[in-house]
Parts: C-alpha cells; structure tokens; sequence
RNA sequence: GCCGAAGUGGCGGAAUUGGUAGACGCGCUGGAUUCAAAAUCCAGUGGUAGCAAUACCGUGUGGGUUCGAUUCCCACCUUCGGUACCA
C-alpha cells in the first residue's frame, strides 16, 4: 500500500469539519491557551508559499498545547476592509463587498488545503457589519472618554464636566490640545452648548482637529506616518504632501508613556521594541521660554517663543533661534525690512514636497525675521530665524540654537555666519560641534561654569522654574494619529453633525451604522470623500436611523461624517472578538475575557511594528481603564516569522544580438538579464526553452546559446513578487507532495524568525521521509519493543518537546528524520513505539497522523490525544565515547565508563597507545579532564 | 548617519550553559535494480596534498581572553531590515 497523500490528506480534512475537531469552548476544566496569527488581509493574487510559514508555525503550537492538554483557542478571519478592493472598484464599479468575498473564498480553500486547527466556527471580519459595529463602539468609548495624568489612566467625560461646573480647569492635568484655554467654573458654566463641546474636543481621546496630514493626491486620501515609506505612500509609491485638514484624531501620545513601559513587560522580539521605543521616540531635556523684544510694529503684542531643548545646560552658547517656517510667529514677529525674504522663504517651503525636503538634506536654507529674542538669564538679543531644517510637528517648532554644540546649528550658523560662542572648556570648536555630553565642562556660563552635564542640567532648569521661563519636559516623537480616511471601503463613523457644526455621536443603540450604497467610489466633484456620492446619507435623530439627504434640515435631519476609518481600526481589537465573535450585546462578554484573558501567542510579520502592534496596545490599554479589558496588554509573547523570498531566475540576452547564452557563457559578454518564470526551470537550474519561448514570444526567435546541451540559468534572492516571476503558489506543491510535505517543508527551510529563499528543489528530501514514515507502519504489530526502540523514541521525544518549546521548528524536522531512519534500520514494528511517534509528528503532519492512528486501530481524532511522556531511564547511558583532544585537537575517542573518576580517566588516556604517538616523546604539562564531556592534554 | 538582525561546505541549515565544527536534507559522484527511465536502495561527498594511513588549513576579516572559541571581549568589513534634519 503506498502513501496516498491526496486520498488521505482530503478524507481527514473531511473529518475535521464534519466532526468540529476545533471547535472550543469558552469554559473548561481545562487550562486556557490562545495561539494566534495575525488575519491577513484577503488580496486577489492568493496566497503564495510565503504567507503559511506562521500559520504553519502557529498551528503546529496550538496543535502541540492541545496534546499537552490545553484548551486551545485558534481562530482565523480576514482583515477584509482595504485599498485593494476600493481600487479594483473604482476601475470596474464591482462592489468592494463582491470582490472581498471571492477573495476570501479563494483564501479559505487555500487554507483549508493546508490542514489548519483553525476555529472557523469564530471567524472575523473587519468589514462585516457584525464585527465593525463593535470598531465603531470603540471608537464611542473614546470619544467619551479624557486622560486625567494625574491618575494615569482614561476616564468617562462625564467626570471632567464635573470638575469643569465646580472649579473650571486650572486644576486639571489631563492630555488635551496644546491651545486650550484657561477658564474658571463660572465662565464654563456662562458657555453655550456649542463653546463646550468646543473645548470637550480638546479632552476628548478621539476628536476633531484642524491637522497638517499627509495628503495623497493620487489616491485621495490622506495618510498616517507609518504608511508613508521614504516620503512617499507604502502602497503605490505616490507623492505626499502636506496640507491642513479637518480630520478625526487619536490621543495616542496620552500613553506614550505607558506604550513605552509596557514593553518591559511582554515577551516580544527585542527589534520589534526597539522600533516601537524608537517610534515614541521619547527624549528628556527642558522647555524654555524666550521673551521677544519689541520692535515697535503697533499690531505687535508681547510675544515669547517656547523651544523645547535635550541639553539645557548649553543654554548660554545660545547664539540664535531658528522657527520652523510653519510657525504662528513668523507672521506676527518678521520686521518690515525682512517681510519680503521670509514671505519668498515660507511660499517656497510650503511648495516642497516632503520628498524633496528629505532628498536634499545637505543644503542649508533659511530667512532673518528681523526680530529678536532676550536670552533668559544674560537678557542679551538673539536673533530670531526661520529654517525648515525645523520641524513644525516636532516639539514646539522652535529651536534654541546652541552652534557649538549641535551640528545643525553650527552649519546653519556658519552658512548664514552666525556668532558661535564656545561653552566647552577646552575644546576645540573651529571646524565641527562638539555634541559630547561627558568629556568637558561648561565654561563661560555664568552660573553653571565648572559643572559637568549632569549638574549643570538640574542646575539651569532649578533657575529656570525661578525666573518662571522654563521647567525640566519630557518630550516625544509620537503625534496623536490621523483617524479619518477619504475612502470608501472602511467602517463609517458613528457621527452626525449638528445645526452648530459639531459632531454628535449616534447612540450604541443605533449601531451599526451601515456603509451606504453609491454610485461611484471616487471623490465628489466639490473634492469630498466617496461617501459625498451617496444620495441616503443622513442621520434623523429623533428616528435614529439614516434617511436620504434632501431630508436635512439641520433640526431633526443631519448630514452624517464622510470620512471612513483606517485600516488598522478594524485590526486593534480583533483578538478579543474572537473570544466571543458572535456577542450581538457586547464587544465580548465578561465570562469570555475573564476566560481567555489574552492571547499567549502571536504570530506575524515584522512590517506591522509601528502600525497595528502600536495601535492594538494602545487600544487595549484604553479598554483596560475603562473596566472592559482585564489585561493591558494583549498579547503576552510574539514572535516575527521571517519573510520567504523568492529565487529569481534570470537568462541573458544578448544587448545587440539576438541571441540568449546560458549562464556560464556570459563573460565578457554585454548582456541584458531578463527574469524567466520560475515554474519553467528545473531542480538543477535547466531552463525549458521551448517553454520560455512561447512564455516570451518576443524571444522565440533568439538563438539560445547552451553549455553542455542545456540552457542554464543565473539565480538570484529577490522578495517573492509577481512582478519578477519568482512567486511560487501553495497548490500546485499540495497537488504534487501534498500539504503535510509543505509544512514539513517550510517549517525545515530554517529558524522561523530568519528570512529565507524558497527553494522548491529540496521539498522531495521531506517527501521522502513521509514515505519512509508510511512504510514503519505497514508491518505495524504488538511486538515487545526492544531498549534500542525505546532509546530512540525517548531520544525523539526529549528533542521534539525541548524543539517545541523554543519554537526551533526545523530541528525537530531533523530529529523526526533520523528517528525514522533508526527505527527502519532497527526494523522496528511495535505498537509502542509507532504509536507516540505518530501523536510527536501530528502537530507537523496532522494528516498523515490522523491515517496512522487509525491503521494502528484507534479511532477517534488524535488530536486531542495527550503527547507521549518521557521516560529518562530508556536514556540512560553507561558509557562515554570520550573525544581526546591534544592541545585543543581532537585525535581519537576513547570508550569508558561515564561513572570513572576523574583521575582514572586520566589514567587511562595515557596509559592508552595513541597517547604516546600524539605525545611524540613530550611529557604534558596539564591534563583537563571534563567528565561526560572531553579530555585535552596539553604539553 | 543612527538603531537592529545576520555572515558556517556547491545550497538550506545544525552544533540549546565555552568542550568531537559541518547533524538532517538538497545537490553532486559511484554502484545495485531496470530493456530504458522514473521511483527505490547502498556507498561516498568542507578544502589542499597523498594510492593510503595521515597531515595541514577551515565558521566574514584582524586582534584578545582560555587547556579549549562558530559560541565570550575589542576593532573592522559585507548583506539585509527599520528609521532619518527629532532640537
């Protein structure tokens, strides 16, 4: 009987739906264990070989802790909203709706093929008004919610009013807006609805803000910082600029702080901290205030300009200040002599696009306003620039510029041959910055002369807070996130505006509030979103449900919000849902979270650092001080597969001839490489050529120059992309091998967290052992097992289970193949030994398990069997095969007892004869003795 | 520039606390089987020299610590990922 992998592969996969194999419960007697793996987003092209690999590594766990006697969570959904379709839309008009449901289709045949353990009963999906109307009930609970810093934590609105009608907000510490103003109890009370919901927005966690976006105009949308690689949009690689906006906000930079102690908390990949620490971009330093000084201009008003600084202590090498040409002062300081230079400054910035900005960072520009500042403590005048080499959004947009000290500042200062005052005792400051905080002190300082760094910032910031010009601050990098999207294929917000323009929110009662119907997905004519097309767009509030939009009349009827949400809302509370995905009341219940707490383990992809995995956190530790979430942190430990890149094929066109030589015939030659099609190439790199020419008509006519009779072609490692014809697909390898090849196969290609090529070539090594597998079991009886097949199978055992663990996939793979190749030669037939092998192999070869287990008469699902427990005695060892090394070297083994003495071992390595030859007549000087380890003479 | 990861045979990779470098698989070479091929099985396979026993070299490079270093320390080189005028 042969291994039929296609019969028994499709018979199981049967078996599992039919039975609900996966299907779990919420309680249990049992100890909980949530493996997860990130939901892709379901694109038209499929899955290639590359998606599976955490899949694989997941399920394989999952699978494992349920033999370990777990209750197992591993559910599986889709990331459904996205460009993708909107795009395909808007070139076809088909519903975004009808694409995403094909393409989940074809992703859920796919891995269905791949034998996964997946709950499928809890399925997911983000554009599902099931599930959004829960992303919008977030969304509620923070636009309802404020950061009191003084507790630390999110509160309900209702308690910041509170505090507003007794005592106004001199006493509040909260995050809001940085312009918010001072008011006492009795002017919030003398306010209208209106100026209150004003100054609520500057509370709330998510609100409405005029921002500086990043707006594409070749998609129509705005973008947030993380998807906008080297200046321009991750997806399509289309120019950003910047433009102000009425846009929907996330108070993220209210949990900085927490974002970034959390991480000391949680069990992730130290890169991916690094880079969410880096992203927070948290620095310590001090804010000082720098009065201006009057020039008379009579619009003029007492102006200060706030700088937020990292190196206070340098204050006296002060020579200038530089504004970001976006800054409110500019216009209301410049003098009237220097009015035209900066107006030609700040039209010029503005124009650059933020490509440019980046492209040319050498060159240094900037404009005088003609203003100047007093130094705060030596009251001498600064003079006051603007440079864009000053960051509006970073800080306060305003630099105290120190050019001795930092090296922008000193080339600026140079360029436009500024002042630089030395504060450094000691140091040469005629050709560069000196940025070292440790090697000098400070001289010509006043106050702070002779102190090193340290002293000297706790000294100026004490002064500071005396003159009340300044404080010690700490600062981030984080910006509050851009919410809004001018899409359509994204979850609705849950707001209509009123007769004064602000926003309400439709009650939790009323949702979900349901994507509407329109005709064309593309911006309105005036250059409002996609949801400015639909004609039923409106919100009647006494109804409470969506009406058409003639009905407006701003009493009962108003218009609703047209922006979308992004891409990452729907993905920031997912792994929650799926604790109780069907929960019509609630986002989940209470007994579903309190069971499942969080999820033990998270598997995915790297790119998502700074996006999902920042939000997701910030998220749940929203919803965790508002009581709804038990854990601040969602997912305890994570793990980044690598990335399986592709190997490119390449043939070599001749640039004037028509002719293609094979890859060893190249030198010298000048020629063109032209990516062929990876399935026209064999294992060992031969082309068809026939093939490739009706691939490449334009090419069926060259002459193929061969070496030897073949054409072979150049490999090269390249990411896996359509576009270079290296994509290799998980069906045609599941059709060829079948799917518990594949995963053997992809989890054996090398450490999970490493990038890798994919190599088809080497799938028949795993091929083959399945078969070598299948035959132990033919002859399969109740023989008694003799010490060598219980030695392996403990061996097996120990490895798997310590392979496991540390998540070393491919090990085990190995020690899956020297186990069969042992026990085949040991002719090993008995029930007791292939029993356990096959519960070890299940969670890497579920199928071909399942067919074994029932062979050797079992029935019922070995899924849920309990993994085979080690026994140590079949381990134990008599003797030690010792390596006797001279000088380091090994030269020959010696066999003795594992229990002699240290001196004995001596003894009888150089009683032994090899000794003497490797001695060569010399006397040792020492000998290291390492029991159970290795002997080394030296001498 | 800064942060991070990684450099081991022809290839993917192994060596879990400093103790036999190259497990396992691919590929390749030779052989068995076959009319032949596929499949399967057996043997060999880091490099150099040698018929061989064996010797020397060998984990990116150069130093160091150690009886002993792929593993620890210092300096450097290369590749990949992230980030970028962050005050």
């Amino acid at each position: 009987m042969n291994y039929n992998f296609r019969q028994i592969e499709a018979k199981w996969q049967q078996y599992w739906t039919k039975n609900q194999t996966f299907k779990v419960e919420n309680d249990s007697d049992k100890p909980k264990f949530y493996a997860l793996s990130m939901f892709p987003y379901p694109s038209g092209a499929g899955l290639h070989v590359g998606h599976p690999l955490g899949y694989i590594a997941c399920d394989i766990y999952a699978r494992y802790k349920r033999h370990k006697g777990y209750n197992v969570l591993h559910p599986m959904g889709y990331d459904s909203f996205g460009l993708p379709a909107e795009q395909y839309a808007i070139q076809t008009g088909q519903h975004p709706a009808i694409t995403t449901e094909t393409n989940i289709k074809r992703y859920r045949e796919q891995l269905d093929q791949l034998g996964f353990s997946f709950d499928w009963s809890r399925e997911v999906r983000t554009s599902n008004p099931r599930y959004y109307k829960w992303t919008q009930w977030v969304f509620i609970q923070l636009f309802n919610s404020w950061y009191n810093n003084q507790t630390d934590k999110a509160e309900p609105i209702e308690s910041l009013i509170a505090i507003f009608e007794k005592e106004g907000n001199r006493s509040v510490n909260a995050s809001c807006d940085d312009d918010t103003p001072v008011f006492l109890a009795s002017e919030w009370n003398s306010f209208s609805e209106k100026q209150k919901q004003q100054v609520l927005l500057k509370y709330r966690l998510t609100y409405l803000a005029d921002a500086e976006v990043n707006w594409c105009p070749a998609l129509g949308t705005v973008l947030a910082n993380d998807e906008i690689v080297n200046g321009v949009s991750e997806r399509g690689g289309h120019p950003v600029i910047r433009k102000k906006m009425t846009q929907w906000m996330m108070r993220i930079t209210a949990y900085a702080q927490r974002l970034l102690d959390g991480l000391d908390t949680i069990d992730w990949p130290q890169p991916l901290k690094d880079s969410q620490t880096n992203w927070i971009g948290r620095s310590e330093g001090a804010s000082a205030t720098f009065k201006v000084i009057p020039t008379g201009r009579n619009d003029e008003g007492s102006h200060q300009i706030e700088v937020f600084t990292t190196r206070p202590d340098t204050i006296f090498g002060a020579s200038f200040m530089t504004l970001a040409p976006e800054h409110e002062l500019v216009a209301k300081i410049t003098t009237p002599a220097q009015k035209s230079e900066i107006d030609a400054y700040v039209e010029a910035t503005s124009k650059r696009s933020e490509r440019e900005r980046m492209a040319d960072v050498k060159t240094i520009s900037g404009a005088f306003t003609g203003a100047y500042a007093e130094h705060p403590f030596t009251k001498a005048p600064i003079p006051i620039w603007i440079g864009d080499y000053v960051l509006a959004n970073y800080g306060t947009g305003a630099v105290m510029a120190v050019p001795c000290g930092d090296q922008r500042d000193y080339d600026f200062a140079k360029h436009f041959d500024i002042d630089i005052p030395n504060i450094f005792d000691g140091v040469d400051i005629s050709e560069e910055a000196f940025a070292d905080k440790v090697n000098t002190l400070i001289a010509n300082s006043d106050f702070l002369n002779g102190l090193r760094h340290k002293e000297a910032t706790r000294k100026v910031i004490d002064e500071l807070e005396k003159i009340g010009q300044g404080q010690g601050k700490i600062n981030y990098r984080l910006r509050d996130a851009v919410f809004s999207r001018q899409r359509y294929w994204g979850e609705p917000f849950p707001v209509y505006y009123d007769a004064d323009g602000m926003p309400q929110i439709i009650a939790e009662g009323h949702l979900p509030l349901e994507l509407p119907e329109v005709e064309k997905y593309l911006p309105t004519e005036t250059g409002e979103p996609p949801l400015g097309n639909a004609t039923h767009w409106a919100w009647n509030a006494e109804a409470n449900k969506v009406v058409a939009n003639e009905l407006i009349d701003h009493k009962t009827v108003f218009p609703l919000e047209l922006n979308t949400m992004p891409g990452w809302a729907g993905s920031s509370q997912y792994f929650n849902r799926y604790m109780d995905p069907h929960n019509a009341a609630a986002i989940y219940s209470q007994e579903a979270i309190d069971y499942w707490q969080d999820v033990d383990l998270y598997i995915g992809g790297s790119e998502h650092a700074t996006g999902h995995l920042l939000y997701s956190r910030f998220w749940q530790k929203f919803l965790f001080d508002r009581g709804v979430a038990p854990k601040d942190e969602f997912a305890k430990k994570l793990i980044n597969q690598g990335m399986i890149t592709g190997t490119s094929a390449f043939v070599y066109k001749d640039v004037a001839q028509n002719k293609v030589y094979s890859k060893a015939l190249i030198n010298g030659k000048h020629v063109n490489p032209i990516h062929a099609d990876v399935s026209l190439i064999d294992s060992s790199d031969e082309l068809d050529v026939e093939a490739f020419k009706k691939w490449r008509p334009d090419l069926s006519k060259a002459e193929f120059i061969l070496e030897n009779g073949k054409y072979i072609v150049g490999r090269e490692i390249e990411k896996m992309s359509k576009s270079k014809y290296n994509v290799v697909n998980p069906d045609q390898i599941c059709e060829d091998y079948g799917a518990d090849s594949l995963r053997l196969y992809e989890m054996f290609l090398g450490p999970l967290e490493q990038s890798k090529p994919w190599n088809t070539a080497g799938i028949t090594g795993v091929h083959s052992f399945l078969k070598k597998l299948w035959k132990l079991y033919l002859a399969v009886d109740d023989s008694e097992p003799t010490p060598d097949n219980l030695k392996t199978l403990h061996k097996t055992i120990k490895k798997v289970e310590e392979d496991i663990e540390h998540f070393s996939f491919n090990t085990s793979v190995s020690t899956f193949m020297i186990c069969v190749n042992e026990l085949t030669a040991q002719k090993c037939t008995s029930k007791a030994i292939l029993g356990p092998l096959a519960i070890l192999v299940s969670p890497y070869a579920p199928h071909i398990a399942e067919e074994l287990w029932e062979i050797m008469g079992h029935t019922g699902s070995i899924a849920n069997v309990s993994f085979p427990q080690l026994e140590g005695k079949y381990l134990v060892e008599s003797t030690k095969a010792y390596p006797i090394s001279f000088n380091g070297k090994m030269r020959f083994k010696l066999e003795l007892p594992l229990d002699m003495a240290k001196a004995d071992i001596e003894a009888a390595v150089m009683a032994h004869e090899q000794t003497a030859k490797y001695l060569d007549g010399r006397t040792p000087k020492k000998v290291i003795v390492v029991p159970g380890k290795i002997v080394n003479v030296v001498g």
